[in-house]
RNA sequence: GCGCCCUUAGCUCAGUGGAUAGAGCGUUGGCCUCCGGAGCCAAAGGCCGCAGGUUCGAAUCCUGCAGGGCGCACCA
């Protein structure tokens, strides 16, 4: 149940009856409660929820804002509503008061959908295919892909909890000529490793290179035996694998799962990528020129069409990528999201306009772009010199900090911000560090229930419990903020801004801190009291867990 | 040269058409006989990069300029 929404649309069917009255009555001509929804304002004195319906309305109305307000709050009937009263003020905003006791039926819906409690069907269970990191097979994950990383599980969370079918995908780039560089790398670096005296080539000189070779070597130790052409054949089917199963297993320790992983090489070996072109020149969408083959991605906005075929017979990782996102909406997907690094920006508009050539909507494909990450610590750029290059890794950012502390710093920012990662804030366990700071809070409930139940208290059924006397200030304020999650998570989904979220809970945690520093739970005035709070404050805590639990960080029950 | 992103408190960042611009860190001052002080309360600190424009109203939308990041392949 969403009780915030049950009483926003009680005042907006009021509204609307009000402003068809008052077309009738003054004159009124305007749209009525459209695009203005009631809104909790930032300031108490403005009541619980206030709306800007009047002000814009009044262009429409020449007349003034206030003017209009009045007319409008000479017609409204809030019978049926929890509103208790409605001024109008400031330069035409309605201010609604609502009655105590709206925010108290929030913890009957929270203690009845407990570790559901957030979620909607908002979506309406449009499939949506969120497509994230998709490393290439070659290396490491690294530090950017680690934000993906952190946002794509993430969104993926809130968007099933928004009523969405969400699947995620992992795009492996096992084909092409990035992996026969990747086969003749590992294939020298073998033989330099056996005591060869052959000369590095310069292709691929990260050392996780050796380090694939030496497993090869470990996993193989005949390997070397067999002629040239064998040996490429076989790394080019096996060092990507390599790779990919060690991001995966690296993914995992850093909580991020994927449905399925998505193989170019297969998708390639079963013809869909020749289909795909034939498809298109059939269309009129592709034609060749100069011994390729290009799309007319021009047709739709691109700055120069784009080649699939290259003179040489080869396709184009463009090419591919085609096929693949035709695949994607073969299977079913109305929604296609992908997670980008800036570095692949430029890429968005022929990828807006391949999908139209594919005769899909532009809109049914959005490209969020993850602006890149720098590590710091005191107080300077962070280089960590373990590898050649310069690259950090997903594995490197794990052994400086927990994948908790990971996690959470990165969720906090928004995607487009170029962030900074402070290495010795995310650390800081027992100072003022975002993330200790929210476990806490939970850690701390769960010590309170653990006590209560000592006391001979179990949480009580919150139907059952006289919970008007919560009234206190502080034990408001956390009402309402826990009585917003489901529109939070809405929101967060509809907008694609995981980092909502985070600032969210970080919200709930601090209120809960307030209302514990300021009511006592235990031996308050009354023994209703007591009971009312205890239903408060696990309330909080499904909050803080269902929240965390979205983030992918664990809400520790004792620290 | 063209395109995308960014510019908000000392630092790191929220806030995308509303009322007095927020949080964390840092700084300063208070709060533990009592449920976890990993906490709470308070203070100081801002021509929201600059200049125009739209609007009853702009940090938010539009234009121009400046600074920073990243891209502009028959690479992946």
């Amino acid at each position: 149940m969403r009780v915030m929404q049950e009483v926003q649309n009680q005042i907006r069917a009021a509204l609307r009856a009000a402003v068809a009255a008052a077309a009738e009555a003054a004159g009124l001509t305007g749209p009525g409660p459209g695009k203005s929804h009631p809104e909790a304002p930032k300031e108490k004195a403005h009541g619980d929820l206030a709306t800007n319906l009047a002000l814009v309305m009044a262009r429409g109305e020449r007349k003034p804002p206030r003017a209009v307000a009045e007319a409008i709050l000479r017609h409204l009937d809030l019978g049926g509503t929890w509103a208790e009263r409605v001024e109008v003020a400031g330069p035409g905003f309605l201010n609604f008061f609502l009655k105590p006791g709206w925010l108290h039926q929030v913890l009957v819906a929270v203690q009845q959908e407990g570790e559901n409690y957030g979620k909607s069907d908002h979506g309406q269970g449009k499939r949506v295919l969120l497509e994230y990191i998709s490393a290439n097979p070659t290396g490491p994950v690294v530090l950017v892909q680690a934000r993906a990383g952190a946002v794509g599980s993430t969104l993926a969370r809130l968007l099933n909890w928004a009523g969405y079918r969400c699947d995620t995908e992992f795009y492996v780039n096992d084909a092409g000529n990035q992996v026969k560089a990747l086969a003749r790398a590992v294939d020298l670096r073998a033989r330099q490793l056996a005591g060869e005296n052959v000369e590095f080539t310069g292709e691929y000189p990260a050392e996780y290179v050796i380090d694939c070779a030496r497993d090869l070597l470990k996993q193989y130790p005949d390997f070397l035996q067999k002629p040239e052409e064998e040996r490429l054949a076989f790394l080019e089917r096996w060092a990507p694998e390599y790779f990919r199963a060690g991001q995966e297993e690296v993914l995992r320790r850093y909580g991020v799962v994927f449905d399925n992983w998505f193989s170019e090489r297969k998708l390639r070996e079963s013809g869909a990528v020749e289909a795909l072109i034939q498809r298109l020149k059939e269309m009129g969408e592709a034609y060749e020129a100069d011994g390729a083959v290009w799309m007319r991605t021009t047709k739709y906005g691109d700055d120069k069409d784009r080649v699939l075929v290259k003179s040489d017979g080869e396709y184009t990782y463009f090419c591919a990528d085609a096929a693949y996102h035709l695949n994607k909406y073969e299977r079913g997907y109305d929604l296609l999201i992908n997670i980008w690094g800036q570095d692949h920006h430029g890429y968005q508009g022929r990828m807006k306009a391949m999908v139209q050539c594919l005769g899909r909507p532009p809109e049914s494909l959005e490209l969020l772009i993850t602006q890149l990450v720098r590590l710091v610590k005191d107080g300077q750029e962070y280089k960590m010199s373990k590898r050649q290059g310069n690259i950090v890794e997903l594995e490197d950012l794990l052994e400086e900090v927990s994948v908790d502390a990971a996690r959470f710093f990165f969720l906090m920012r928004s995607l487009d911000s170029h962030m900074d990662f402070d290495i010795n804030l995310a650390n800081l366990a027992s100072q003022e560090n975002p993330v200790y700071y929210v476990q806490y809070a939970h850690a701390r409930i769960c010590s309170l229930l653990r006590q209560a139940e000592e006391a001979g208290y179990r949480v009580p059924d919150a139907a059952s419990v006289r919970l008007e006397v919560l009234q206190d200030p502080a034990e408001l304020d956390l009402l309402k903020k826990i009585a917003e999650l489901p529109e939070e998570i809405i929101h967060a989904a509809e907008s694609r801004e995981p980092h909502r979220i985070a600032r969210y809970v970080m919200d709930v945690a601090a209120l809960f801190h307030a209302f514990y520093n300021r009511c006592r739970v235990l031996g308050a005035e009354s023994e209703e009291l007591t009971r009312a709070r205890l239903v408060l404050a696990d309330a909080t805590r499904v909050v803080i867990r269902n929240v965390l639990g979205l983030m992918g960080v664990s809400a520790p029950e004792r620290m």
